[in-house]
DNA sequence: AAGTTGCATGTAATCGATTACATGAGGTTG
DNA sequence: CAACCTCATGTAATCGATTACATGCAACTT
């Protein structure tokens, strides 16, 4: 409204409305957009006159090149997409940052998509990417887009480089950042096992999750190592949320035999679940071990603290971010990278 | 590499390469690009027959709009830059699944950018944003971009609508969306005072942190209000965190008279200040009681569980959200909003 | 019937960069 | 010395939408 009536008067003024652009900076160093441009992208085939000049018309002017002209002509976008199942989740925070650190070095930035659980909002940012607003994605939901919907018409195929991050995508041929869960569920299991523990419970994830279905054959590994047997009743399921770690304690306290040690395949479960037991009045680990997994900051602080597989989380960030920037900068990937888990011992589990 | 290739022979194949652009909608509709555009952004400037071409010519293209092309004429990006201090730290997540949310509804993405305590990166974001790649930002680091630096050349003024979440920017015309920390700070001091507790230790936030400030101001309101006097001693440091609450712990474990009540005022604090007295053999509220402030997830379950001051965090992200779309959609905003918050009185906290 | 109004639509300018191609200067080679 | 190459630079096409302006038609007014 007013601004147009701002913007003709502003010519004699002191404010400049109009942000530089590279039309302006060209000018004023006295060479063509084409210079400046290469003098930014490619200083190396500017003279170093040149450059000199479009460096000081670039300080005066204050001048940043436009994104969207950019990313329009060049089909970069300098941005990356991160999906996640769960933003308000503690557990990837730490990864986010990760991730986003390393990222921001390499000059992208960092999209974020909270799928929670909506098909609508993950048909959104499948067309989201499929328009070309990121150069490529890190999913940590456990998915490829769309795999559900087929229809009339192409479904928007995504061609952009991908990295599946601690969730693996079983099929997917793109890099693939994770944890070996088996190995330390199997790990924790035998350690459990290892201090006399018999009746071990295990609190799953979300069933059909791929990393629920591989800690479960970790647990059933470690049982067969220890020569224990498998019960199915001391199966608890559960969706690695402290209310799940609540209703599972809700669930031992009930019994009249009880499990000796509880491997939670989450912290937040586990802490969850402790809480239940101190209030049904028994103590951990003297009644009953609970062990978790993750290692996420309260672990280290939860009363008792909690022994636990630490998952390097923000390394697993970065494992990813460096994965996708080697793709979106043509560079190969290794097709799988896994960190190493460790096992870490504090005082919710003690010998039987 | 071998993608190239691909592209070369595909042309008589199944797959198209290029995504469909606004003109082969058009052509296929068999109407102008023009109407093709009218037809998604002011339908009912288009006749409903056209309209009904159009959309059919969408659905069998699968079309979707070039966000930069976009961009680039209509100065929109539909992107809003959320910035915060602290990505890692578990009392923003659910604050920006709010934000997310809020904004996801209008039709608008999120980008973040966590600062991380790093000046460069406040200098890449404030570029980032005079550029142009977002419509608005919401600021949880309690100032506005570039306040530091002052030099040759426009500083790359920001213009964009902005709002300001948690914690308030003194000075600036912009909504601000927070609790009421003075007030909620003051009850729960005199919620202490009320049950006998007359040594009472603060926990501190940052210095110069406005949150702090006004925390520590309710501080003092409370204890006045119940007739205790302020002790310079019982003030510890803080920053927020676990480590630091870890830390006052270890300060008042070392003192021959403790207080008997410490009001921590961040919940990371409280709960790291606990797991150190447990260490030392302390018992919580028996020996000493602790509050916290902000009622994290963790709040409800930790041993004892910690009375506190629950913050609305996730209406906190919606409010701040809501308040920006309606700047960018041309209506005006509250200056100020204040949400209300709640003692919740738990098991960390006993009378004397 | 002439003039006015409003609607649906099309034409083409425009946003601001990147980049293919053209050009001319200076250097090298046979 | 002609032919050729390299390098720095400029010109202008291009990316794909939005939108100001123009146009043509139908309906309404007087």
């Amino acid at each position: 409204m007013d601004e147009a009536g701002q913007g003709d008067r502003a010519e004699q003024g002191a404010i400049p409305i109009r942000a530089a652009r590279i039309q302006d900076v060209a000018k004023l160093a006295d060479v063509s957009t084409a210079t400046v441009s290469r003098a930014l992208a490619t200083p190396e085939r500017v003279s170093p006159e040149a450059r000199a000049r479009v460096l000081e018309a670039i300080a005066k002017t204050g001048y940043v090149p436009n994104p969207a002209a950019r990313t329009l002509r060049s089909q970069k976008t300098y941005m990356v997409l991160v999906v996640l199942p769960d933003l308000a989740n503690t557990f990837f925070s730490k990864i986010l940052r990760g991730i986003e650190e390393t990222l921001f070095e390499a000059g992208y930035g960092m999209i974020i998509s909270d799928l929670d659980g909506s098909p609508e909002k993950e048909a959104h940012f499948a067309a989201f990417t499929a328009a070309g607003r990121v150069d490529g994605a890190v999913l940590l939901n456990g998915h490829l887009f769309g795999q559900s919907r087929e229809g009339e018409g192409q479904p928007a195929r995504i061609t952009i480089p991908l990295v599946a991050l601690c969730e693996a995508i079983p099929g997917a041929d793109i890099p693939q950042i994770e944890i070996d869960n088996r190995a330390a569920a199997s790990r924790m299991t035998r350690h459990l096992a290892s201090l006399g523990h018999r009746r071990i419970a295990y609190v799953s994830g979300p069933a059909n999750n791929i990393l629920e279905r591989e800690r479960f054959q970790g647990f059933k590994d470690g049982l067969e190592a220890a020569g224990l047997p498998y019960d199915p009743a001391l199966i608890l399921p559960g969706d690695y949320t402290i209310e799940a770690g609540v209703r599972a304690g809700q669930d031992l306290v009930a019994r009249s035999t009880r499990p000796t040690a509880v491997f939670c395949t989450s912290d937040e479960m586990a802490i969850g679940l402790m809480r239940t037991l101190f209030s049904a009045g028994l103590r951990v680990p003297e009644d009953i071990s609970v062990a978790g997994f993750d290692d996420i900051e309260f672990a280290a602080v939860a009363e008792p603290s909690l022994t636990t597989i630490h998952q390097p989380r923000r390394e697993l960030g970065q494992a990813a971010a460096s994965a996708l920037i080697d793709l979106l900068q043509g560079r190969s990937s290794p097709k799988r990278i896994r960190l190493e888990t460790e096992l870490v011992i504090r005082d919710s589990v003690a010998p039987l």
